[in-house]
DNA sequence: TTTTGTGAACGTGTTCACAGCG
DNA sequence: CGCTGTGAACACGTTCACAAAA
């Protein structure tokens, strides 16, 4: 298969969940237009997206919603459990660890590793919080996804402990791109790089108002 | 200027914290290779992204750490203070308040709202929780950034008010691109997305392992 | 007539490659 | 000689536009 674009999976993410919703809503067909509305994106887009893995629509009809679900959900791999390891039991742990969407979709936490011996031995979320030091040992748990809520300097210490234990898919919380092998998959939410992203866009438009208000 | 693409600051950003690194290891000089090597980008990219906003380099010898590290600063708006609205004081909301680097980038929390009577009058972070209803009164507050980290039902509807209210940029976590008006910067970190974006690339992997394995 | 599926056209971001300057 | 700054070439993702099918 063609190789998919990252933009083409997000989008494949938010065609899932509308369908989702408009199943719940008991539809039975949807169009490319109605799938694209809500997402701000063109039909066309939309036709292109689903074109990478199949002809799931009638034409003059749509696409049938219950069976372009069922196709998502199969291309997205969400038909299948996968075991994540969480590392750091911090804030933002806790707050990923209560998050219930995270089972619902498939994600079963099977462990946690924190360095913090004021949290090894505690209980979370029915799990006993785990000794960093003892992530070698996750090889025997079949780990598929590691999270990494750690802070920063320790992060690209905890992924390279992960992708010896095994791990195929590193999902980073940490503000740093870290490097994995190949083979191994990784996706980096920042929440600083939003943040000072969100600042650059509000400075450029406040610079400019100032500009256009000296000239006006 | 030119538009500068969302790639474009997203790495501005990444500079910047490399710089703040190398400067605090006293180094007074670094090269577009350098400053690449870290974040996977080529030099190329980098002398491009900063020519958009001038020419801070010299030609031999690369870009004097302190001069570059300012001028980013500034281009990205870190050299003032935004005033931040948190609206949803649940997990995720309480991770971010208790995240650190927030004050010190220059984000100021000044509010918090809730639809929680449970939370609301609760103090958190020395600010004590307003009723979501509140949120117009905060157009007196001069809020600039709203940050959305409620439930999904809620998110739209807490959108329109921060609008309202007079934000000129939203950080959104909850798992769905909302609508905002032109002249309103909107960022999304959506971690279903991540997580079913990582689910995908496994699956992937997974299923192509099996082809070469029955193939060869 | 409606709506899909898709080659072709287009636009945008990245990389190349080298002139220009230190 | 080293490294920046930048047009030109390239690659890639998006949009267009229309033939094909229902």
């Amino acid at each position: 298969m063609a190789r998919i674009s990252e933009s083409t999976v997000r989008r494949l993410s938010h065609y899932y969940r509308v369908l989702e919703e408009v199943h719940a809503e008991g539809k039975a067909m949807i169009s490319s237009h109605r799938l694209a509305e809500r997402e701000g994106v063109t039909s066309a887009q939309v036709r292109k997206d689903l074109s990478y893995f199949g002809s799931f629509g009638r034409r003059g009809l749509g696409y049938k919603v219950e069976h372009l679900r069922k196709e998502l959900r199969s291309i997205l791999g969400l038909d299948q459990r996968w075991r994540v390891a969480l590392v750091g039991a911090g804030h933002i742990g806790s707050a990923l660890l209560a998050y219930r969407g995270f089972a619902a979709q498939g994600f079963d936490v099977v462990a946690i590793y924190d360095r913090d011996p004021a949290r090894i031995g505690q209980k979370i979320g029915g799990l006993v919080v785990q000794d960093a030091a003892a992530i070698p040992g996750a090889a025997a748990l079949a780990i598929d996804i590691g999270v990494i809520a750690t802070p920063l300097k320790a992060a690209q210490e905890v992924a390279d402990a992960l992708v010896a234990a095994g791990v195929r898919g590193i999902l980073n919380f940490a503000p740093r791109k870290l490097f994995v092998p190949a083979g191994v998959t990784l996706r980096t939410v920042d929440m600083t790089m939003e943040l000072e992203s969100l600042s650059f866009a509000l400075h450029q438009t406040r610079a400019r108002r100032r500009r256009a208000g000296a000239a006006g």
